[in-house]
DNA sequence: TGTACATCAGTGAACGCGCGTTCACTGATGTAC
DNA sequence: TGTACATCAGTGAACGCGCGTTCACTGATGTAC
């Protein structure tokens, strides 16, 4: 059963899981906020009880879905060994099927309002932070900026791909980023090797 | 003096490069097209004597301002050396002052207008290809994959360098990528002395 | 060269529509006695 | 346990406004004779 206060926070939590999936289809000033609240279950005069505008809404969304894809690569990268953990944050964030379904991540889909957002350009930055210390353990003891040059090869792949009509291509960015990125360790091994060789 | 003829088309021009400057700034659903007319000077009545639609203005302005860089990428990858080239390029693209006034490049700052538009992908794929290519003349002899892993490591760290708050950080996603793609070409090279060796 | 007419780029009012937001109301749930 | 009242999440009509698009019109430029 629910009290008040839970079936408050479960119909916000509706709110934001109907916005999460039309902003990021057709972006934040694509979709209504009547749009929003038809797809959540409700009518649109409700919405004001939950989020205090509509801006509001959408740093909200942006902010609680990098949060998401945040805390799974910290999981990952404290739970799994650091080959295994680069591996499986790359394999997910370069994943085909996600690019062609439009469920990508924020830093993708989402990447234009939230630049044009101070509010939400706010609300991204604790976990966009966390993601580029995930992805530092997961690289090693390479320098601090490796992560952000594999993030930006990860954000830059998934854009282009969902940028271009050929499949093939797409497929390109993403295979050729994923390669990238995994094989990063090696060149700086082999320096190594040359330098004390 | 103007002909009827060049009179029409200089407004079209200026329509253009009018909507191509509010377009990068609040995306193309942040802008009607009275706005448009307004900032060429003109009512917004007059539009339809040179687009059909909004929506084909959209994939026009992607489309023309990605030519210009692949035209600009392509004269460059042409008429200087190879490692200048590549110095021009990247220098270009990763300027901290255009990210800050958000002159980007279209692959940056209209990737999820274009991404949500069938047209406009269609529209961009052209000068897509061409960026790519005078990539890979500037990148030598490396891997054909070496030009689309560059090209996402730029797209990527503009993208990200827009989304952050924090000035610092956005100019280590620059530099970083700078660094990154500019010293390239050197791992290979030494990668190529060692298998020598 | 001068006049009469045709062409056509640009104007601005108007169209139906959907936007973000407000608000008086409903009706279900929670509380007091 | 039963009744009376308070709370408050959600409803749906309404607000002023701006959207994309159309169209009858204006007036400047180009053409014919």
């Amino acid at each position: 059963m629910s009290t008040a206060f839970t079936r408050r926070a479960e119909t916000r939590q509706k709110i934001l899981a109907a916005a999460a999936r039309l902003f990021r289809a057709h972006g934040v000033d694509g979709i209504g906020v009547d749009a929003v609240m038809r797809e959540a279950g409700m009518t649109h005069g409700g919405f004001y009880l939950h989020f205090p505008s509509k801006e509001a809404l959408a740093a909200e969304v942006s902010r609680s879905l990098l949060d998401d894809a945040a805390r799974r690569w910290e999981m990952v990268a404290t739970t799994t060994d650091r080959g295994e953990a680069l591996n499986n944050i790359v394999d997910g964030y370069l994943d085909a099927e996600k690019v062609a379904s439009g469920g990508t991540c924020v830093l993708t889909c989402l990447c234009n309002d939230v630049a044009r957002r101070p509010v939400a350009r706010e609300a991204v930055d604790a976990p966009l932070r966390s993601m580029i210390q995930s992805l530092q353990k997961c690289l090693g003891e390479q320098e601090p900026k490796a992560s952000l040059t594999a993030l930006s090869q990860l954000v830059g792949a998934v854009v282009l791909a969902r940028m271009t009509d050929d499949q093939q291509l797409a497929d390109k960015f993403l295979n050729a980023a994923r390669e990238a990125i995994l094989s990063s360790e090696a060149p700086s091994q082999i320096a190594a090797g040359v330098e004390s060789a």
